[in-house]
RNA sequence: GGAGAGGUACCCAAGUGGCCAAAGGGAGCAGACUGUAAAUCUGCCGGCUCUACGCCUUCGAUGGUUCGAAUCCAUCCCUCUCCA
């Protein structure tokens, strides 16, 4: 991305408005930041956008890229973003949630998860545009009588206002002091970086608040908030007009990793629902929304195949991540292997199966070798409700042999391999 | 502290001495239809193999009664509801 000022001029703030708060869950507040942007556009001076993330997490996954494509977005028009990595915080862990206290990262430990950051946050966000700080940098020099002072700055009563403090004190269940410590230190983060907008996902919006009343203490201008929702996961459906699914997480296998191949990302966004797919569209394309309504529409009149959106989606996902040519190989592997299913030996794992002397061998034992099942039992149960192929033509006595040879087995529409059977 | 309810396979949930590897639903997998979408229909769904109505492992845990237990008894562990 070029020069920021050229940017800040390509798009009137209005459209940076409608753009940047796309998908939004709460916004305080609108009028500010539409000053700010217009201000921006005045002064040719970029607004600079605060986001603080765990150094614990290595793996990123679509989810997380929530708050960045909204980073992304405001770099797109110019702005700078900050993304701060809280290492000085991580010594208390953030209460939110129930989440247990995790240990305190060492130095080296905070700089390789960082690499790590970086290694995949420059997938979504513009180098160029990005300061990476940790907040140790103004939190170390602190010291206690800082941080006394900073204290000062908040009531107990107001602290207690957020949901699971309330709620804690209220069934007497321990609240330890350095727990309040935790939004004090966030907000004050926004104090030393001077921000003019903090983005974080919903349940982050206490501690986001705590920083804009901080700065108001500090007497310098507020940023204005901003959260996004927790991205559903694939799995997600639409239930009486809604979409309601788990969030997407790892443990659940509901979600895109940014650092999974080309072909699967692909190929994980095409089993999507359409509905889902709208919802995708709306939180991670980079799209205008404008852009995004009108194809809704040529979908819903019937002009244009909702697949051929669905492709347009993963595609972009997938360039994402790995570029233009590595998303465009996906797609067309994908259009083979399963609308023309078309599968290209060549890009086959192969696999060599031992005989071990005898004449054939059961095509049951022979998918259970090349680990395609887990079992004999497994593999004969497909074979009898039509699900393995060899040579594209599908196997229906489950104990059918193979003689020595090469033969491209299948076993269901995912799995296949070539099998070298010797 | 008192009263009660309950812990069954990935989840919910039936079963209260043999016909129980355990109903039903959901999830998952495979097939048909498709757009690797949804909906629908069909099959599989504890595991294994020499596929036999065969073997192994399961009904919170451990012991016991019995030819035989998820089911009866004892002890223990855990969860929930109500009262104080």
């Amino acid at each position: 991305m070029s020069n920021p000022s050229e940017l800040l001029r390509r798009a009137t703030p209005d459209e940076q408005f409608e753009e940047v708060t796309r998908g939004t869950v709460d916004l305080h507040v609108a009028e500010e930041l539409k000053k700010k942007l217009q201000r921006s556009w005045e002064t040719q001076k970029p607004l600079l956008i605060k986001a603080g993330f765990d150094p614990n997490r290595p793996d990123l996954h679509l989810g997380h890229t929530l708050v960045l494509t909204r980073m992304r977005r405001f770099q797109e028009f110019g702005h700078q973003v900050v993304f701060l990595i809280g290492d000085f915080t991580a010594m208390i862990g953030d209460p939110t949630g129930k989440s247990a206290t995790r240990p305190p990262l060492t130095r080296e430990q905070v700089l390789q998860n960082a690499e790590t950051y970086k290694a995949q946050v420059f997938k979504v966000l513009d180098p160029a545009a990005t300061t990476v700080r940790f907040n140790s940098e103004w939190l170390d020099p602190l010291g206690a009588e800082g941080l006394i002072r900073l204290a000062s700055r908040y009531t107990v009563a107001r602290m207690l206002e957020r949901d699971d403090f309330k709620k804690r004190f209220a069934e007497q269940r321990p609240i330890a002091i350095h727990e309040f410590l935790y939004p004090l230190l966030q907000g004050y983060d926004s104090v030393a970086l001077k921000c003019d907008v903090e983005l974080g996902s919903t349940d982050q919006l206490f501690n986001l608040l705590v920083g804009r009343q901080l700065m108001k203490e500090y007497r310098l201008e507020p940023q204005v908030i901003m959260t996004g929702p927790i991205l559903e996961g694939l799995d997600a459906k639409l239930v009486d007009g809604k979409i309601v699914g788990e969030k997407m997480s790892k443990s659940l296998d509901n979600y895109v990793g940014i650092n999974e191949p080309p072909d699967q990302i692909f190929g994980k966004l095409m089993s999507i629902t359409d509905d889902l797919m709208w919802r995708y569209y709306e939180l991670l394309s980079s799209k205008p929304i404008r852009e995004i309504e009108a194809l809704k529409q040529t979908v819903a009149d019937g002009r244009q195949h909702p697949k051929d959106a669905k492709v347009a989606l993963a595609h972009e996902l997938t360039a994402r991540f790995h570029g233009d040519d590595a998303a465009a190989k996906a797609a067309e592997d994908f259009e083979k292997r399963f609308a023309r299913k078309e599968l290209r030996a060549e890009d086959l794992p192969l696999q060599t199966v031992r005989l071990g002397g005898a004449a054939s061998m059961g095509v049951a034992k022979v998918a259970t070798e090349a680990r395609l099942t887990h079992s004999v039992t497994e593999a004969r149960k497909l074979i009898t409700q039509g699900g393995v192929r060899v040579n594209g033509t599908k196997v229906t006595d489950e104990k059918a042999q193979l003689g020595p040879g090469e033969y491209l087995l299948q076993v269901g529409k995912l799995k296949a391999a070539r099998i070298k059977l010797g």
